[in-house]
RNA sequence: UGGGGUGUGGUGUAAUUGGCAACACAGCAGAUUCUGGUUCUGUUAUUCGGGGUUCAAGUCCUCGCACCCCAACCA
């Protein structure tokens, strides 16, 4: 796995590691590694996931473990099948194939609800009549302490039958929830009474519409977690505050085994590159793009498409480590893996992408040493296709660092399309998908679906230019 | 404004846990090469700041500074 970085045993063990070495060598767990991947069913998957995909498989691996896949498909609004089916796609073709169904958090839902009315009969929930702009001023400010609830202190009685007659449909969408009783004074906001319940009359994507209340993340994911068996919980470092959470609802519970534990890691960011999943839809929505498979997307079908090898992308993952440092790599790094990989795997071929015709008179004159090359291929057998050479889509390398719009740093001339391109025949041979480097042109994919169209994964190394852009 | 987190070359990640700051990418110089590619060799450059402990501090203590996250019925 370790091609670069020199000999990888002598290199530290990331902090993650670290402590579950620590937990296997004090017995947490019995030495037991479980770790769970908890994609949302709202988008594809990115360059991001990526790291985190490898991270929770790689880590269960080494370690004896399993590792699962749980949908998170708590929030109905905006979850669909056709995105479950496309994670799993790209999950495989990263190199981790799900064997037998994979998991949704949504199996859980019946649990999630006994252990909600759990806590209601113990006085540490209840249902809030309240707007969600009255919580939210009620929950206070940052050195601001929250004021509780009026609807705090009803009866166990009052809030059991208004719970289940929120889980019957009986109220408006956002006429009431049900908040854990924590403490409104709490110095993390988190544990200002969260919400635990809100009511939805949407048809969700597994359960139709047998439900009208469903779980927030915080209160669906740790029990999850719990009732999978998951040891080690690794999230990204925004859901740091919401540890303190996850322990007080696991803290409860009668749970069934294991009580899980959440660590947090930073997230991948790279140059050039945005990953909110809200921006990348955008793209697509907008038309900006081809779509999720767009060869400029970092999309995990974006990357296959425009030829990344998946074993370039793991192994970028691996290098870069685990840390809790916010932290932008260069794509030029992950850049450097894809190009180490096709420099092994590419056959060379010719091809001209702006075509000039012209005639060789002085042929049999050869044999003399070479000064320049000639960059040709033969205009009697040659085939004609079309290359699609891309720059960067965020010209910046912090997309939206000038003006806080990542949009104003968009490049819309980032797809240069050459038409009428001419390659040597052996290229008609060339399987959908397969990469193969124009000699000194760079790699290029050949389209999944449309043949002799070639996508450049990315340029050769070319020294030429960059002594050209110094002077 | 309160809480939490993080600071190591240009970028990112390490440092046998107190013992010569290393690896990769990027850069620079050269060799090889029928791809201005590949391969090989050499090389530039780093511990946020001030105090302190110690024979010895990136690592421990202390006071600062900078940046990130948290007031969705998103995840």
């Amino acid at each position: 796995m370790e091609e670069r970085g020199p000999d990888a045993e002598h290199q530290g063990v990331d902090f993650v590691r670290e402590l579950v070495r620590r937990d296997n060598s004090t017995g947490t767990y019995a030495g037991r590694v479980q770790t769970r991947f908890p994609p949302e069913p709202n988008g594809y998957l990115h360059i991001g996931h990526a790291k985190a995909i490898t991270l929770d498989f790689e880590l269960a691996r080494e370690f004896g473990g399993t590792c699962n896949l749980r949908f998170d498909d708590t929030n109905p609004d905006t979850e669909e099948t056709a995105f479950v089916d496309g994670i799993l796609e790209d999950l495989a073709w990263l190199g981790y194939p799900i064997e037998g169904e994979p998991l949704y958090a949504s199996d859980y839902f019946e649990q999630l609800y006994d252990w909600a009315e759990l806590l209601i009969e113990r006085g540490l929930a209840y249902v809030d009549d309240s707007d969600s702009e009255t919580i939210s001023a009620g929950r206070g400010g940052y050195g601001k302490p929250g004021v509780e609830s009026e609807w705090r202190n009803r009866s166990v009685e009052e809030n059991l039958d208004l719970f289940r007659r929120m889980r019957a449909g009986e109220f408006d969408e956002g006429s009431r929830v049900l908040r854990a009783r924590i403490d409104m004074q709490h110095e993390n906001m988190q544990m200002r009474d969260p919400v635990m319940y809100r009511i939805r009359h949407e048809r969700h994507h597994r359960t139709g519409d047998s439900w009208h209340i469903y779980p927030t993340y915080d209160w669906a994911h740790g029990q999850s977690d719990a009732i999978e068996g998951v040891t080690h919980s690794l999230c990204t470092l925004e859901f740091d505050s919401h540890r303190p959470l996850y322990d007080w609802y696991l803290a409860q519970l009668p749970l069934p085994g294991d009580t899980p534990r959440q660590t947090e890691f930073a997230r991948l960011e790279l140059t050039h590159t945005v990953t909110s999943k809200r921006r990348l839809a955008g793209l697509v929505a907008d038309g900006v793009v081809d779509g999720w498979d767009d060869p400029r997307m970092p999309t995990l079908r974006g990357l296959r498409r425009r030829g990344y090898p998946a074993a370039a992308i793991r192994e970028f993952c691996a290098f870069i480590g685990v840390s809790r440092t916010n932290s932008r790599h260069q794509i030029e790094l992950l850049e450097s893996f894809v190009r180490q990989h096709l420099n092994r795997s590419a056959l060379r071929r010719m091809a001209v992408l702006d075509p000039i015709r012209l005639v060789i008179t002085d042929w049999p004159e050869g044999g003399r040493k070479v000064k320049s090359t000639m960059h040709w291929v033969s205009a009697d057998h040659a085939i004609e296709g079309t290359t699609a050479l891309y720059e960067r889509l965020f010209s910046a390398e912090v997309p939206g660092e000038a003006t806080g719009d990542p949009m104003d740093d968009l490049d819309r001339t980032s797809l240069d399309l050459r038409t009428g391109c001419r390659f040597e025949p052996a290229l008609g041979d060339t399987p959908p998908g397969a990469v193969v480097q124009f000699e000194r042109l760079g790699y290029f994919a050949h389209d999944p679906r449309e043949p002799m169209l070639f996508h450049r994964t990315v340029g050769l190394r070319d020294e030429w230019a960059r002594l050209q852009q110094r002077t």
